[in-house]
RNA sequence: GGGGUCGUAGUUCAGUUGGUUAGAACGUCGGCCUGUCACGCCGAAGGUCGCGAGUUCGAGUCUCGUCGGCCCCGCCA
């Protein structure tokens, strides 16, 4: 088949191009046939341009016209012509004219798809994934992965612009069973032997750091063997790096430019910095999150002291068991009625609380179920240290620290969600949470495990606390958080084996173990660390965020459901026995 | 592992208390139409009601199981 390449794309051409002869290659959009006249919007990525087909401009043309169908694969040559007067589409950039057909020829028929390919389309996800090429032919997908390709490219020139060097690390290397699930590769050479695929480069970036290389980043692919959400899948996207001779400030200042540059070129916004910071304390304590949404108030408040005295049983063990009383105030939502508060008090429950409080502000008092287990002395205190209004509705949750405040948290987000207060439009709340626990207690297995992971430093200042109170010492890590979401984590990495072995010890791990597991690293660490830490970006995370989204899927390409599995080639699948056999592996 | 929700035409959905031949819109196909751009008008085709049992004279509708999508909890160093 035999057609000329195309002079111009779909949306290229202007009222300068009029009269000039040229060829378009594309796929047809839609067809208009008016029986004499037939138009066609002809489709590429770059964009829409009409074509038309006239018999008594062209009668074979017009003959070819007639049997062109949606998503047909057309080279088209012709005449650029200015649009009769008051047939302009000012909805199209090359809307100011169109092409009389000379040529045509069809490169290639197409069903009739499965979905139309248009913008704005309501149609179930998983038919859109069972015919991914389809959907990302759609303005909307295309969209999304040229602003990810830009993304891309921005980071790589920031990076390369501050000296740091991109280096690829490998995607088959050895499991390490702390933390998340690895995804496993059986070897065939090595019989009853595995390889892991990555969670993070982490290990070898600091490696990396041992050889000099001093900044480093990656954009890489990472997997985990967990289950998936609406912004978790089991292979993803980070930007790794990692910095040798720096502390906490420069990785800070160093990530607010990338968040500077990356707002700047994309969302063309002047990103105010430095992006201000809380403690993981403070951030548990005012928003029972470690990723808080800022764009909204419903700050938290303790109410501990207010209860100090309280004769209310429910408050009083809470406090006797060196709990929290915490709460916040939902202005205006005084009018909620029994019913919508009892599902209030379901959803809270459901996450694991004993009960949910609730008390409506009124001109003379309170008015809640619980009113006459509190004093007068209570209740205008609690007014008080709530700053609440008549009209006002309190929601009050107490119970263990830190699950209470993260119970509460998440009420906090869903009232948020029920008053629609949190403004999609506003300005981006990026935020640093800091301080983060070293450790993390595991009622399961009776063990500390890091929060992070084994080679977070500690505060120095805090280091005695790992032989006493290992749940007090607080980590050199930092997450970065945006409008709600963990955008990145990372840490200040231990470089001093002696440090290294008593984190070890704190995590009741044996000397023997950390050999089997970490030796390489601890190895390499005798040869010279330098100091170092780094961080790691959830790419896609940051796609979705910039491109407006609800989930990840919408900016990767070939996405996975949310039980694991590709619709398009449907994978994972069942593989042959002699492939099986070949790996010494038997199914059980 | 657990909870919620959904599954009916190619697509998005409606379908009453269990009751005649399961509907609409878009799309598709055919006819008419020379300035449309969501073209218009006329007509037609198109259904394993996810799958499998059960209850019933009778099941899209009720029950149980199962598969799949989405959201959440656990999990995600």
């Amino acid at each position: 088949m035999k057609f000329n390449q195309r002079t111009h794309t779909c949306g290229e051409l202007r009222e300068d191009n009029i009269d000039q002869h040229i060829v378009l290659n594309g796929w047809v959009d839609t067809r208009r046939d008016l029986g004499g006249v037939i138009f066609i919007d002809l489709r590429d990525r770059y964009g829409i341009t009409q074509v038309v087909f006239e018999p008594s401009y062209n009668q074979d043309a017009h003959e070819i016209g007639k049997e062109l169908r949606g998503e047909f694969v057309v080279s088209i040559e012709g005449k650029v012509r200015r649009r009769p007067e008051g047939t302009e589409n000012l909805e199209l950039p090359t809307g100011l004219v169109d092409i009389m057909v000379d040529k045509i020829v069809i490169l290639n028929k197409a069903l009739t798809p499965p979905f139309q390919i248009k913008d704005n389309l309501d149609v179930n996800e998983d038919i859109r994934l069972k015919y991914r090429y389809l959907d990302l032919r759609r303005t909307d997908m295309q969209n999304n992965m040229v602003l990810r390709h830009k993304m891309y490219q921005s980071v790589r020139k920031y990076f390369d612009e501050n000296s740091f060097v991109e280096i690829e690390t490998p995607v088959l290397m050895k499991s390490t069973p702390e933390g998340a699930r690895d995804f496993l590769v059986p070897s065939r050479i090595h019989k009853g032997r595995f390889y892991a695929l990555p969670q993070s480069p982490q290990q070898y970036k600091q490696l990396l750091m041992v050889s000099g290389f001093d900044r480093y980043f990656q954009v890489v692919k990472c997997f985990r063997d967990e289950d998936l959400r609406a912004d978790r899948q089991p292979e993803f996207t980070q930007i790794d790096v990692e910095m040798s001779f720096v502390d906490t400030e420069d990785i800070y200042s160093m990530m607010e430019g990338l968040m500077k540059k990356l707002f700047k070129e994309i969302k063309g916004y002047d990103l105010q910095t430095p992006i201000p910071r809380l403690t993981f304390d403070d951030a548990m304590e005012k928003y029972g999150s470690d990723k808080p949404d800022l764009r909204f108030g419903l700050e938290m408040v303790t109410l501990n002291d207010v209860f100090k005295e309280t004769e209310f049983k429910v408050f009083k063990d809470t406090l006797d068991n060196e709990g929290v009383i915490t709460g916040f105030v939902a202005s205006g939502c005084g009018d909620y009625t029994r019913n919508q508060l009892d599902v209030l008090t379901d959803y809270t429950k459901k996450l694991g609380a004993g009960g949910l409080i609730w008390m409506r502000v009124k001109e003379d008092g309170l008015e809640a179920p619980i009113a006459k287990f509190l004093s007068e002395t209570e209740k205008e205190q609690l007014v008080a240290s709530m700053n609440a209004k008549p009209g006002d509705l309190l929601l009050i949750v107490s119970g263990p620290k830190l699950k209470t405040l993260s119970i509460t948290g998440s009420l906090r987000l869903e009232m948020a969600k029920r008053m629609e207060i949190i403004d999609k439009n506003s300005e981006p709340k990026l935020l640093w949470v800091t301080d983060f626990p070293l450790l993390e207690w595991d009622d399961e297995t009776r063990r500390y495990y890091a929060m992070h992971h084994p080679f977070t430093s500690p505060h120095i200042e805090d280091v005695e606390l790992l032989g006493t109170d290992p749940g007090k010492v607080r980590a050199r890590a930092y997450d970065l958080v945006l409008d709600g979401n963990e955008i990145a984590g990372g840490s200040i990495r231990i470089h001093d084996s002696k440090l290294q072995a008593l984190m070890f010890k704190s995590l009741g791990i044996s000397k023997e173990e950390a050999d089997h597991k970490f030796g390489f690293l601890m190895n390499a660490f005798k040869y010279g660390a330098p100091p170092h830490g780094g961080i790691a970006f959830g790419f896609d995370r940051l796609a979705m965020l910039f491109a407006g989204k609800d989930s990840i899927r919408e900016v990767i390409a070939f996405p996975k459901t949310s039980s694991g599995m590709s619709l398009m080639d449907e994978s994972p699948s069942t593989v042959d026995d002699a492939q099986l056999k070949e790996l010494h592996i038997k199914i059980r």
